[in-house]
RNA sequence: GGUCCGGUAGUUCAGUUGGUUAGAAUGCCAGCCUGUCACGCUGGAGGUCGCGGGUUCGAGUCCCGUCCGGAUCGCCA
């Protein structure tokens, strides 16, 4: 009996040799008494050649293949003659001679054919998820996602850290996200939320004595969805007692470049930059901006905040800004037209506007240079260090407006130019956070990372009277414009947790009754401790050169969080819903 | 919750100003074919134009609503 042999793993050195194959029929080119099957299996591709010298049951058996039958044959290896090679599969120099077919499962016609899937919709595609998970890109989707946890859990291993797992059904916590909640038969009328992250299970690993821990973790969060944000997804969990920011960001930036080599083979330059949060949104506009290009954001607050132009003059004095990206050499390029594009783009980011100028020779020219003095172009144009042909877009807005849109249109701008080097890999700490952001709708101020981030210890004083300038022990990985993931150090005792609970606006009961498991922990020898969690799906995205997180998932659920192949979410019965003492309201309630 | 794009054979798409029987490619089915590798050749079947309503003599095409998919803003400690 002939042991299974895998078809991506045959050579010529295995001319004349006897295989069993197993597999799928990949495609069936019927000569008439000379049939080709490409066969399909985990490893690859190899050819079957059917013909009556061989086997003329083999041969009649294999007329009646179609896509995707599941086969197994025996056959022996033989070079292929000079001419009949096809050099665009990896065993393309040999092929299998049958004399031996079996089917072991037909298959009916499919909904569409496996390797012309790239081309089919996603909704499609997503129905019979299972077929599509058969073409060559996402089998090597999914080994390049394998080779990643592989390396991450290696890498860990090594420097002495623990698997371990946290529960799944948790208790909710209305801070963060919207939670995704679980009914409890037993207490009916209350809940379990499934965790946003395993971030006080963690946290309190620490205080029990593990001081090395790590988890790729399931976590949820029924908001929204994007192109990179899927409802349930995976962040590699890291947590350590007795570490520095500075030696976890080490101990990141080593696991990071275990990743590059062993899933790309790419050596990269350690340490990592570290950019101040304040340097990355004035250069760049983003708090995860991408350096592969230019194109930084220019300030032209001071000079313009006395203009005639009030659009200008009148930002800066309500408390905002403006700053402009000079577009080099594109000034013939963009028509009135394609700026009125761009304006559109930028009323997304809640940009009333978007000013522009060009260079033309040795002037400033364009609808609102009349506004503005001569100084004050000229400073403008050297603080821009604007040149014959460029291109200048500016916006005048709240600060955050300012950030937000002129840090869009750089990355579209950079899309758009081409001006992205695709073969960088770079990676960035964002450090100094803020602790705590203002939220105007709440009318109080969140947690910026979250509530049980240290703030630095030089800023420590401000919490009660300046809680907005304090800044957090805490960094973001960046890589190429994503965010890869953020870490901070924890709190570790229980007064400046209560003033961080104070702070944020709880109550003492309020805080008592969420997060008092944890308070109390605090007070038994808590451990200065701190982590990080990466987003896996993400990190695979970019290693694997996705642009959506949906191709690094193997079952992932569209924008409205559903499963097209399950059809999940689903109603459930009167029975189970009594079981919970649910009941479910009228439509027009 | 908002904005934008899309939905026509199994699949990918075309479909003129609203006008006869809605087309192409590919797949599928049948026949022929011994060196193909996107095999080729001949023939055939295949449509709730997402769904509902409206305008009209007449709607794939125009209008309203709705469902589904995608992008994005808000949201995502």
């Amino acid at each position: 009996m002939t042991v299974r042999t895998y078809a991506g793993k045959l050579t010529e050195e295995n001319i004349d040799e006897t295989v069993l194959l197993k597999g799928w029929v990949n495609r069936r080119r019927d000569l008439g008494d000379l049939i080709f099957i490409d066969l399909r299996d985990q490893s690859g591709l190899i050819q079957l050649v059917f013909n009556p010298d061989f086997s003329k049951e083999a041969l009649a058996t294999a007329e009646t293949l179609r896509s995707e039958f599941v086969i197994e044959v025996e056959g022996k290896i033989v070079k292929r003659d000079e001419g009949t090679i096809n050099p665009n599969i990896a065993t393309g120099k040999i092929e299998v001679t049958v004399t031996d077919l079996k089917i072991i499962n037909k298959s009916k016609s499919l909904p569409f054919l496996i390797h012309e899937a790239e081309d089919v919709s996603e909704e499609i595609r997503l129905k019979y998820r299972y077929l599509d998970l058969r073409r060559e890109e996402l089998q090597k989707t999914f080994k390049i996602r394998h080779k990643t946890t592989e390396s991450i859990r290696n890498y860990l291993n090594k420097n002495e850290f623990l698997d371990m797992e946290t529960p799944i059904l948790t208790k909710s916590t209305p801070e963060g996200a919207r939670d995704y909640l679980v009914p409890s038969r037993v207490h009916q009328g209350e809940f379990y939320a499934l965790p946003q992250s395993p971030q006080l299970f963690k946290q309190l690993l620490m205080m029990s004595g593990f001081e090395k821990y790590y988890q790729i973790a399931r976590c949820f969060r029924d908001e929204d969805l994007r192109a990179d944000r899927q409802p349930e997804f995976t962040q590699v969990d890291i947590e350590t007692a007795f570490l520095t920011s500075d030696e976890i960001m080490a101990l990141i930036e080593g696991m990071m470049k275990q990743i590059m080599k062993d899933v790309l083979d790419i050596d990269i330059q350690l340490p990592f930059k570290k950019m101040p949060y304040d340097e990355a949104m004035n250069r760049f506009g983003s708090d995860k901006p991408d350096t592969r290009f230019d194109l930084e954001l220019i300030h032209v607050s001071d000079i313009v905040k006395d203009t005639e132009f009030k659009v200008f003059s009148g930002a800066v004095a309500s408390g905002g800004k403006v700053a402009l990206l000079n577009v080099k050499g594109e000034a013939d390029n963009y028509t009135r037209k394609d700026i009125d594009g761009l304006t559109e783009f930028v009323a997304d980011y809640g940009a009333k506007g978007l000013a522009w100028m060009k260079v033309k020779g040795n002037e400033l020219t364009g609808p609102i240079v009349k506004f503005l003095s001569d100084d004050e172009l000229t400073a403008i144009k050297s603080e821009a260090n604007a040149e014959d042909g460029d291109l200048l877009l500016f916006v005048a807005d709240k600060s955050k407006i300012v950030y937000a849109s002129l840090g869009a249109l750089r990355m579209k701008l950079g899309k758009d130019l081409d001006l992205i080097d695709k073969s960088k890999y770079n990676f960035l700490w964002i450090v100094d956070w803020p602790l705590l952001e203002y939220d105007e709708d709440a009318k109080r101020y969140t947690a910026a990372h979250h509530p049980f981030t240290s703030p630095q210890e030089a800023d420590l004083d401000k919490l009660s009277t300046e809680p907005e300038s304090v800044r957090a022990n805490a960094y973001d990985i960046v890589l190429n414009g994503f965010e890869l993931g953020g870490g901070s150090i924890r709190i570790n005792n229980r007064k400046l947790q209560n003033e961080m609970f104070e702070v944020l606006g709880f109550t003492e009961e309020q805080a008592e009754s969420q997060f008092g498991f944890l308070l109390e922990a605090l007070e038994f020898g808590a451990p200065p401790h701190g982590g990080v969690a990466l987003g896996l799906d993400r990190l695979v995205m970019l290693l694997a050169d996705k642009t959506n997180i949906r191709d690094t998932i193997l079952f992932p659920k569209t924008a409205t969080a559903t499963d097209l192949l399950t059809q999940a979410p689903s109603p459930v019965s009167e029975k189970q819903l009594d079981e919970l003492a649910l009941e479910l309201q009228n439509e027009d309630d």
